[in-house]
DNA sequence: GTGTAGGGCGCG
DNA sequence: AAAGCGCGCCCTACAC
């Protein structure tokens, strides 16, 4: 970003300097394939190369099954053909005949480095590459940098998103089950071919708009990943053991098979003479509504049969995929990825942890997804079936976990991205006020000496969790019959309709700021109809170099509705929904920033979910290294200097809460 | 056989 | 005119 008279627009779309757009264009259309004896011939032009291998998967075997470790470890892996570009050819062939010494020191890209980089460092360590097969001075990943500027992640969406090329997923898919030579046809090759040069061609054109704090931060996401957490294996298989027999037994107890079919269920009703509920999902306002009048009747305890078999099963499945990203291998890695000039360490020869993936911007708000086969971001917060999922994950001999997490961070961004000083004020004054004990107290009449949080528990009111739903539901624009669900699903609440209208019209009058921040949103947003409405996040509106937007791409109209193209998809936004994505992606911000300075400080999370970092702490130092952790976290941003940030922190044997 | 869409459940 | 949002994975049904 050195052009400071540059608009927004310019900086997203403009290509830099490098090869043009049409230059890419046609060599994705017709890529000049050439054999490792014409590759060494003609010698490497540039100092940087794309590279995809083609690797066997069937159903059964795969990285979503397996994990990228479990899957290169596997027996039946097999790196049949890689794709090597530079930027005037592409040499295709199996891994083996490559000529690896004429990139070794150059930089290379990959789409979803993690892959590649695991296929590659497992071919030397198979011996299939000789050892000490040299590697990149540092390897970049495309996927990564397309996630962080909101173009699809897949390879064929962003190269169809960026150059306006359509790339065939046909061959690829038809390669699935086979490999060996039967594959290696000129279809195939013209495949990886292709691959190679989108990765090339979208590093060129994207990598300028990656500002060196991501990358930091992608790398250490993949770090975290691959060191893992510690699992208390033998409470796994326990409780997987159980919930498959509960699963069995729920199962059998039914008429019909399989057993979660909801059409099945539905004839059943017919012949029993109830008629179907509107749907079966546990908390839906409609099947409640249902179950009052048929809770007592056969489909009553048929639909409940099956929504335990749901919540079952999906738990026994998470403790199977945690149980297939067990790490058997010893001293797997060393110091990697000195990609971006970062140089990470990681717990190496960690024999027993977990591997897991994280989708580094995997919302199109940049924050972090579950992924490949496991997510440990939706765990389970309490038992189902006696089973208490959390409890697996444990901090390893002689540490404990650290969990720190932000108070009402959501919350606390949108009063300050919208301006209401009032709110703010109050919570710099006191920055561990619970601000939805003092929307309850401004709107909802609660006037009592305690504090909202031990009232609640005292008494079991659910006053805390409605004002939670009002503040986080209504600031981002939920209405009066999503309210209802909302209060219900949240607070356990039964609203009339009439109640929610009530609600909704009295938070919109009460809060004028919050509802003119939707309508300045909107209005910008509909202001730039025939191009892409960009957003420049709190960070980049105080210094350009942070470089974080939001990008609504190809604003148009469709009657009244503002449509635009968000990750390849076309999609309706308005005032709420845009000023609930301003808000996430400036809390994403805030962990992230959060994140990279306790790495500075040596304290380097096992896991994060969106508002809260995981530590693994030696025991003689877990106290002081949380509140040093809690310091850190909490400091001001010099972009934010009025936005009161709270981080509550605990230490605990095994992961809670 | 494959891919996809929708319902469902889990989290922040 | 009004619209909570952001995700991932499993299962079933269905089109090819």
């Amino acid at each position: 970003m050195k052009n400071e008279k540059m608009t927004d627009e310019q900086k997203i779309v403009i290509p830099e300097n490098r090869k043009s757009a049409s230059y890419w264009a046609d060599a994705l259309g017709e890529p000049r394939i050439v054999s490792p004896e014409e590759w060494l011939a003609e010698g490497v032009v540039g100092k940087k190369v794309g590279v995809d291998f083609e690797t066997l998967y069937t159903a059964a075997y795969s990285v979503k099954k397996l994990g990228t470790h479990g899957y290169c470890k596997d027996e039946k892996f097999d790196a049949y053909l890689v794709a090597v570009a530079d930027s005037e050819k592409v040499c295709v062939c199996r891994p083996e005949d490559f000529p690896w010494e004429s990139i070794a020191g150059l930089f290379w890209c990959s789409h979803n480095r993690e892959f590649d980089q695991s296929i590659f460092e497992r071919l030397v360590e198979l011996g299939i590459l000789p050892p000490g097969t040299a590697g990149p001075k540092a390897w970049w990943c495309t996927a990564a940098v397309c996630a962080f500027l909101q173009f699809p992640r897949d390879l064929a969406g962003a190269v169809a998103a960026v150059f306006g090329i359509k790339l065939d997923k046909g061959t690829r898919n038809r390669a699935q089950g086979r490999s060996g030579d039967d594959v290696l046809d000129d279809e195939m090759l013209l495949y990886a071919a292709r691959d190679a040069v989108g990765c090339l061609a979208l590093w060129d054109r994207l990598q300028g708009h990656w500002p060196t704090w991501e990358r930091e931060l992608f790398e250490a996401t993949c770090a975290m990943g691959r060191d893992g957490v510690a699992v208390d294996w033998g409470h796994v298989a326990e409780c997987r053991k159980q919930l498959v027999l509960i699963v069995a037994d729920l199962k059998s107890s039914l008429p019909w098979k399989p057993a979660l079919s909801t059409k099945k269920f539905g004839t059943w009703c017919e012949d029993s003479g109830v008629p179907e509920p509107p749907c079966t999902k546990a908390k839906d306002p409609g099947f409640l509504a249902w179950k009052e009048k048929y809770a007592d009747t056969a489909p009553g305890g048929w639909v409940e049969t099956m929504q335990r078999i749901r919540s079952t099963n999906r738990l026994e499945k998470v403790l199977g995929a945690m149980e297939a990203r067990r790490n058997c291998a010893d001293n797997r890695y060393g110091i990697r990825n000195k990609g971006n000039n970062a140089t990470v360490e990681c717990r190496s020869g960690d024999k027993d942890r977990m591997i897991y993936e994280v989708k580094y911007c995997g919302a199109n708000t940049g924050r972090w997804a579950g992924g490949g086969g496991l997510n440990l971001q939706n765990l389970n917060r309490s038992s189902v079936q006696g089973v208490d999922v959390r409890k697996s994950i444990v901090a390893q001999a002689g540490h404990k976990l650290g969990v720190v997490d932000y108070a009402q961070i959501e919350s606390r961004v949108l009063h300050w991205l919208a301006g209401d000083h009032e709110s703010l004020k109050l919570l710099l004054e006191n920055p561990a006020l619970d601000l939805y004990e003092a929307h309850a107290r401004k709107t909802m009449g609660y006037a009592e000496n305690e504090l909202l949080k031990l009232y609640c528990a005292r008494t079991g009111s659910g006053l805390r969790q409605v004002a939670k739903a009002r503040v986080l539901g209504l600031g981002f624009g939920c209405g009066p019959d999503k309210f209802v669900s909302v209060a219900k699903s949240m607070a356990g609440l039964e609203l009339p309709l009439e109640e929610s209208r009530r609600i909704v019209r009295e938070y919109r009058s009460s809060n004028p700021i919050v509802i003119s921040l939707w309508n300045r949103l909107e209005a910008a947003c509909r202001g730039k109809v025939g191009g892409d409405y960009i957003l420049p996040l709190p960070g980049t509106q105080w210094d350009r170099s942070f470089g974080r937007f939001l990008i609504y791409r190809n604003v148009h109209l469709r009657g009244r509705d503002i449509r635009c193209v968000v990750r390849g998809k076309e999609c309706t936004v308005y005032g709420g929904v845009l000023a609930q994505n301003f808000t996430q992606a400036t809390a994403r911000d805030i962990l992230a920033l959060a994140w990279l300075r306790c790495v500075e400080a040596g304290y380097t999370p096992v896991l994060s979910v969106h508002d809260e970092l995981v530590f693994e702490l030696p025991e003689e130092s877990a106290e002081s290294d949380l509140a040093q952790i809690v310091a850190i976290m909490e400091e001001p941003l010099p972009w934010a200097r009025g936005l009161p940030l709270q981080a509550e922190g605990s230490l605990m044997d095994f992961y809670q809460k």
